[in-house]
DNA sequence: ATTATACGCAACCCAGAGGTTGCGGATTGG
DNA sequence: CCAATCCGCAACCTCTGGGTTGCGTATAAT
């Protein structure tokens, strides 16, 4: 998993890290500790987790005595929409050009990756 | 991984899956045996990612005589994208509320979640 | 009918993820 | 100084994920 966006797909897998993004989404700072409190698991899989994020870029760490501050960089959230908006645009256009094909009709623009119908 | 967002997000961190994604949203259909032919792995291995893929919702298997056609279903790359965009909305509505309080200044919208900088 | 193609299922392998416990080292507080 | 926190490192365990090989079976082609 050595690609960017692997890391931050991989990253947003795991749902006791999607609760540390969407908490440091929140609140400015936290620290594994704290985090952990809110979390059904020990401080050290908590600790882990932040590496792992910080791995994907999605956190920096900060020590401030005896406590490390954790921070949310949401730089590669926008990379990977960016991917998934990559994937709607081709599916879209595929989609035109079908519709182009099948009908001479107006082939009006499509809009994004729509949900399941 | 019980939750659907974990699903998709799962199935989008492995780097042969998302070339399924990607090849699936430009052509109409494909057979795991054609896909094994641009991959690095055996049929049975695509076969086991189009399998996750169907597991999440984001492609549907048809049977034609003596082969298997998948098809994309992007739907749940639209939650996928809920998802990051609910963190990046929190994420911003945090920071207006950081800035107005900071200063009574103008505090004009920001955009999306940025990128790196 | 026989051969070739495409698939599914099952067993198996191995590395890595997620988690825990057990320390030892800084830092803060009495 | 001594005790209480907070952290990082390391060992360890278990289970799943990605991959392979092998085989049986259904459909198609000759």
């Amino acid at each position: 998993m050595t690609d960017p966006t692997g890391r931050v797909f991989d990253a947003l897998a795991d749902p006791n890290r999607r609760y540390v993004v969407q908490a440091l989404a929140q609140r400015e700072t936290a620290t594994a500790t704290e985090l952990a409190a809110e979390l059904p698991v020990t401080r050290q899989a908590v600790a882990k987790h932040l590496a792992a994020l910080n791995d994907a870029g999605l956190v920096e760490s900060r020590r401030e005595g005896r406590e490390t501050r954790y921070e949310l960089t949401p730089g590669p959230l926008a990379a990977a929409m960016d991917w998934i908006a990559g994937v709607g645009a081709e599916w879209d256009s595929r989609l035109a050009r079908l519709r182009r094909h099948l009908s001479g009709g107006s082939p009006r623009r499509a809009g994004g990756a729509r949900r399941r119908g």
